[in-house]
RNA sequence: GCGCCCGUAGCUCAAUUGGAUAGAGCGUUAGCCUCCGGAGCUAAAGGUUACAGGUUCGAUUCCUGUCGGGCGCACCA
């Protein structure tokens, strides 16, 4: 609402002063200012429009002011200031009603109508099926699910998936890595393959596998049935552990299923058609001086994509001279496959050792005449785990790493989701386990929680004494209740930047703040006192302030606890 | 060698896509509970935004270079 007024009335007011051209409109750029000083809402658009008129700004500005279209139920004044900045302060009629609103729109308070692209896919996690989620899957995880959230909240239709790379290489070294520890298990001699994977888990596998058909399968050297076996387990595995997570996905996208309806031969057969594909044994094009020429001359030809059309450093296997896909041709053909469900646009959280696989995917992407900006690729950087100060070492391979699992019960589900949405995403990340672990206020998911769980207590408290929120409404006049309901007023933009940019660490640092603003109205403003209308019209309040809270941890997807508990630690 | 990410307070990180006096938490120091949850609040100290230039009304943000850290540069996935 306050963001259509804006824009609504600062395009009229910018046609009125003559400042708008229809073939090049100026664009809009409305942001709440750091400073309260600075009013509710600023823009800048003046000093934009004045340099590209050849105006005095601050003159555009007095102009733009006096033209935009005054609504008192909204704001009471509109300023220029500094160099010809447009500040606009909300009327008092705004705040005094704003506390209604947020109860009757509850839990759609903050979510907004923003014109998008359309359908959008999130695709995240997306880990190998070849073992235990690890911490970086844990914040992939809490990233996407967060992001499908906030697109949602503005009014994107959005979904979450995870690719499962049930295909190929890895796999077939699980299989065979369960096999050997089957082996294992019943005695018989069978060496691990010399990149297998030496977790501990596969051990646990084998255990539990039928002695009876896996003894057979053995036998025949049916590594494909050990595969399905471990892949089923790590499915469920993953499955259980992101559900617990609270990451939810509307589909588990199985690389098989392209292989197998021969949606990958298809995509070949597409590029084939638009000339975007060779047989060679080097690429035409490459731009390093690698000398891997002389290894190719032992080799047939290889199968080529012209991905330095698209702005790709060099041209992509996409069929080895053995006649198998390499990773790039399924990968092409899911993308493609996203596409022909209908989605407009696809958003990939990826980690940070595939950033140099973005051009080729999205070159690879145009070879097929899909939209430039159909994929977006978000790298979620890694994570380095501290304990003690100390760097956590983690390594696949000998199979010694903080699982999600481990995560989850040795900090819990919502201080790492929300020491996760915290950061940004595309900064590394410290995590350190012992402030994490603690349950304490230098933790500062438990300063959110407490917060809400602060004015869970509040209103249990006044009930208990038959107050109940205000529903006739009145005029909040102290600094304390101003301060906050500003705050409040704030949560819809937030979330709409938050979406845009693709940075849920945005809603953290508002969370963090509101409850800061909360925990200071509540000392400089007696809630629950001997003046009945003015207890009830702060309890309004109150209750304005929890619903905030409890939509933005939702969007993160942590808990609003309405009680917590004091544990040993904070009463110390 | 080439490419990508990054360098901000003692530590971990923000800074609303180029905005106004660079902000939070932790840590440090000094205060605040007869009263709605002290897991809280108030205040102080802490900065040449790695460094040097450039672009303009304005740069932590964009460009160039240097230094430092991380990650990539396969007929692996």
């Amino acid at each position: 609402m306050v963001w259509k007024n804006l824009i609504e009335g600062l395009t009229a007011a910018l046609r009125e002063a003559g400042a708008w051209d229809d073939a090049r409109p100026p664009r809009l750029e409305l942001a709440i200012p750091r400073e309260s000083a600075h009013g509710d809402w600023t823009t800048n658009v003046a000093l934009v429009a004045a340099k590209a008129l050849g105006q005095n700004p601050r003159a555009l500005a007095a102009r733009l002011a006096a033209a935009f279209p005054r609504d008192p139920s909204i704001f009471e004044s509109v300023e220029v200031a500094g160099p010809g900045f447009l500040n606009f302060r909300y009327s008092p009629a705004f705040l005094d009603q704003l506390p209604a609103r947020i109860d009757s729109e509850a839990e759609a308070f903050g979510e907004s109508r923003q014109p998008g692209e359309g359908a959008v896919l999130v695709e995240y996690v997306s880990a190998n099926p070849t073992g235990p989620l690890n911490v970086v899957s844990a914040r992939a995880a809490a990233v996407g699910a967060s992001l499908v959230r906030l697109l949602r909240a503005t009014g994107q239709g959005a979904e979450g998936e995870f690719y499962v790379n049930d295909a190929g290489h890895q796999v077939g070294l699980l299989g065979q890595s369960l096999a050997a520890r089957f082996a294992e298990r019943i005695g018989v001699p069978r060496a691990m393959p010399e990149e297998g994977y030496q977790g501990e888990y596969l051990r646990e596998l084998a255990a539990a596998l039928p002695e009876a058909p896996a003894r057979a399968a053995l036998e025949r050297g049916d590594f494909a049935w050990f595969r399905d076996q471990a892949l089923d387990r790590m499915l469920a595995w993953q499955r259980r552990d992101l559900s617990d997570y609270g990451a939810e996905f509307a589909r588990w996208f199985r690389e098989s299923e392209l292989h197998d309806s021969s949606r990958v031969t298809e995509t070949l057969a597409e590029l084939e058609r638009r000339g975007m594909i060779y047989r060679a044994r080097t690429p035409e094009t490459r731009s390093s001086e690698r000398p891997d020429a002389e290894e190719a001359d032992e080799l047939g030809d290889a199968t080529y994509l012209r991905t330095s059309r698209f702005g790709d450093d060099s041209d992509r296997v996409v069929m080895k001279s053995t006649g198998a896909p390499t990773y790039l041709l399924p990968d092409i053909a899911y993308h493609r496959d996203k596409r022909a469900r209908g989605f407009r646009h696809a958003i990939d959280l990826w980690g940070p050792d595939h950033h140099g696989y973005i051009p080729r995917m999205k070159a690879a992407l145009l070879a097929l005449g899909l939209e430039p900006d159909f994929l977006e690729v978000l790298i979620v950087q890694q994570v380095n785990l501290l304990s003690g100060g100390q760097p956590v070492k983690m390594s696949k391979r000998a199979g010694e790493f903080i699982t999600l699992r481990e995560l989850m019960e040795d900090v819990g589900a919502d201080a790492a989701k929300f020491f996760f949405l915290m950061r940004s995403t595309s900064a590394h990340l410290d995590f350190d386990l012992d402030l994490a672990r603690r349950q304490n206020d230098e933790n500062p998911a438990y300063y959110v929680q407490y917060a809400h769980a602060r004015i869970a207590a509040l209103l249990r408290y006044a009930g208990g004494s038959g107050l109940e929120p205000s529903r006739e409404g009145g005029h909040y006049d102290h600094p304390g209740e101003i301060a906050l309901l500003r705050q409040l007023a704030a949560f819809p933009e937030v979330i709409r930047g938050a979406a845009a940019a693709r940075e849920p660490h945005r809603v953290p640092a508002y969370l963090i703040e509101t409850a800061a603003e909360f925990h200071r109205f509540y000392h400089v403003c007696r809630v629950v006192g001997d003046d009945a209308s003015r207890s009830r019209l702060r309890l309004r309040l109150v209750a304005a302030t929890g619903t905030v809270l409890r939509n933005g941890l939702a969007l993160l997807g942590v808990t609003a606890p309405d009680r917590m508990d004091r544990t040993v630690e904070a009463l110390a």
